[in-house]
DNA sequence: TATGCCGGGAA
DNA sequence: TTCCCGGCATA
């Protein structure tokens, strides 16, 4: 669109049309706005340090990496900046190339909120670490008692495990002393000669239930996120998450779920750091009857499957319509499934229906729960009609203008100018941005947009728009044309008489510039 | 029918 | 590239 606009009209646009007259539109502030924060800010400084935190967090299997010491701790606020940026680094380039384009519109309101949100998250990060750090003062402590209280630690389950999985967070601690590291050690062994499962980490998936657990979530993480596509990571996840979390299953239930979880993470917080300690002694009662599940949230989808790997396949795939490719695994799916603990004596049955081996094919696809304009970000694949636009929200429109100009691809909303709400609240990252989303809809929304690349975005909305849209209208096929908007154009505005009041477009009969949809 | 705008095309 | 317009889709 803008590329025809600008085209079309060139320099006067920008004069009658500068930022005020896009907001008038609908709400398409946002517009303007994506553009700019995606490409520019983000990319600038973000890349490097994602990648090295990656590492320390992924590499940590075992709790020797959390020995290693990363540089991540004392740099962290750029760092984490970085995360998103990976992703970003490749866009930045696509961006650029935009930019220069839209670059008068664009000046205006480039803001890199993308990078607010990223810092924000490192900073709960931070804390956790100073928690842990202290906790693992502790831990030993702990341990002895944690052998003595493991029913406890089970009933933690499913959430303390979300946030066990941030585990990798008290590597970060390193870097703050050395005590911990001998500290650390010591807790190893001792829960080592306590729970020879738990430790296995280092070793593939077949471990104890915990392991899998706590250990299937780094692998996950770092499989999927690792890979060399997705820079995000848990943290970047907070961005993305955000954003994409929010949109489909967020509607109703998994809200709640969600909400849950937050809680369960702001509790372990602040006494859970010592918990996820104790994850060790869980394994064990888990290894006997119990295993560690991965329930897909997933509005009407029951889908449970035994590997983190499976779940985030499963809802990559089937929910959110990605490939069934790692690529580009956001993390977004963490957010639509939950752990949780099964019998494997009653599981053994069940199971092997539902199960695994097959988390793409699954079910029909989904149902979506399109209450939320969130959801509306999400869906992928094309977009068939140009209709779609009944949703308000500024995605909405973005995605729509895009259409409309064939060019842009889509960039994504990165709206982001919210002052990030929550940082001090949330600790935990992971499910951190879950709660964000909650207190903040739809500014947070924008926000996880952010974060996540453009494919994401362009395929996630086309899914849910292609649900929505595809279903109900006949149209889609009929063309490209748009629905036309509701706006009253120039023509109508200012009548055939004052056609030299006309934006140059609706002059040239061509899409109007003044008065967009 | 009035509008909005795509696809062409002339200058 | 700028400016127009035929003609179609939509309201
Ligand atoms: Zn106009």
């Amino acid at each position: 669109m803008h590329l025809a606009c600008l085209k079309m009209t060139s320099k006067r646009l920008l004069d009658k049309n500068p930022a005020g007259v896009r907001g008038s539109g609908a709400g398409n502030i946002g517009y303007g706005g994506n553009y700019c924060t995606k490409h520019s800010e983000h990319s600038s400084a973000k890349t490097g340090g994602v990648i090295t935190r990656k590492k320390s967090p992924v590499t940590v299997n075992g709790i020797d990496t959390q020995i290693v010491d990363t540089c991540s701790l004392q740099e962290p606020s750029k760092e984490t900046c970085p995360n998103g940026n990976h992703l970003a680094s490749g866009r930045e380039k696509h961006y650029t190339k935009k930019k220069t384009i839209y670059a008068s519109e664009e000046d205006q309101r480039e803001v890199g909120p993308g990078e607010v949100l990223k810092c924000r998250s490192f900073t709960h990060r931070l804390v956790l670490n100073g928690q842990r750090q202290e906790d693992h003062m502790q831990v030993e402590s702990i341990i002895s008692l944690r052998s003595m209280l493991p029913l406890c630690v089970s009933d933690v389950s499913a959430e303390e495990i979300y946030a066990s999985s941030h585990i990798p967070v008290p590597r970060n601690r390193k870097p703050s002393g050395h005590a911990d590291k001998e500290v650390m050690a010591a807790t190893v062994l001792t829960t080592l000669s306590t729970s020879p499962l738990v430790l296995n980490p280092s070793s593939g998936a077949s471990g104890g239930v915990s392991e899998t657990s706590s250990r299937g979530w780094k692998e996950s993480l770092s499989a999927s996120y690792s890979s060399s596509t997705s820079g995000n990571w848990s943290w970047d996840a907070s961005d993305q998450s955000v954003p994409s979390t929010p949109s489909p299953p967020l509607s109703n239930d998994v809200n709640k779920s969600f909400l849950i979880y937050s809680q369960g993470e702001d509790n372990i917080e602040e006494g859970e750091s010592t918990h996820f300690l104790f994850e060790d002694p869980i394994p064990r009662k888990r290894k006997n009857s119990m295993k560690v599940m991965f329930k897909c949230l997933w509005k009407n989808c029951e889908k449970v499957l035994s590997t983190s790997s499976g779940i985030q396949r499963h809802i990559r795939t089937i929910h959110l319509g990605r490939n069934g490719d790692s690529d580009y695994s956001d993390g977004e799916e963490d957010f639509y499934y939950s752990e949780i603990e099964v019998n494997m004596d009653t599981l053994s049955e069940g199971l092997s229906n539902l199960t695994p081996t097959s988390p793409t094919t699954t079910g029909p696809p989904p149902v979506f729960p399109l209450t939320n304009d969130m959801v509306q970000s999400k869906s992928a694949t094309v977009i068939h009609s140009p209709l779609s636009q009944s949703a308000p929200s500024t995605l909405c429109h973005i995605r729509t203008d895009h259409a409309y100009q064939a060019t842009a691809p889509v960039s994504i909303p990165t709206v982001s100018s919210e002052p990030l709400h929550n940082h001090s609240a949330i600790s935990v990252s992971w499910q951190s941005p879950s709660i964000i989303f909650k207190s903040q809809p739809g500014a947070v929304t924008h926000v996880g947009i952010l974060s996540t690349g453009e494919k994401r975005q362009t395929v996630t909305h086309a899914v849910s728009k292609t649900h929505t849209t595809t279903i109900s209208t006949p149209k889609a096929s009929t063309g490209t044309r748009k629905p036309r908007g509701e706006a009253k154009k120039c023509r109508k505005v200012y009548g055939m008489e004052k056609k030299d009041l006309w934006c140059t477009a609706c002059r040239w009969k061509k899409a109007c510039q003044r008065f967009t949809d």
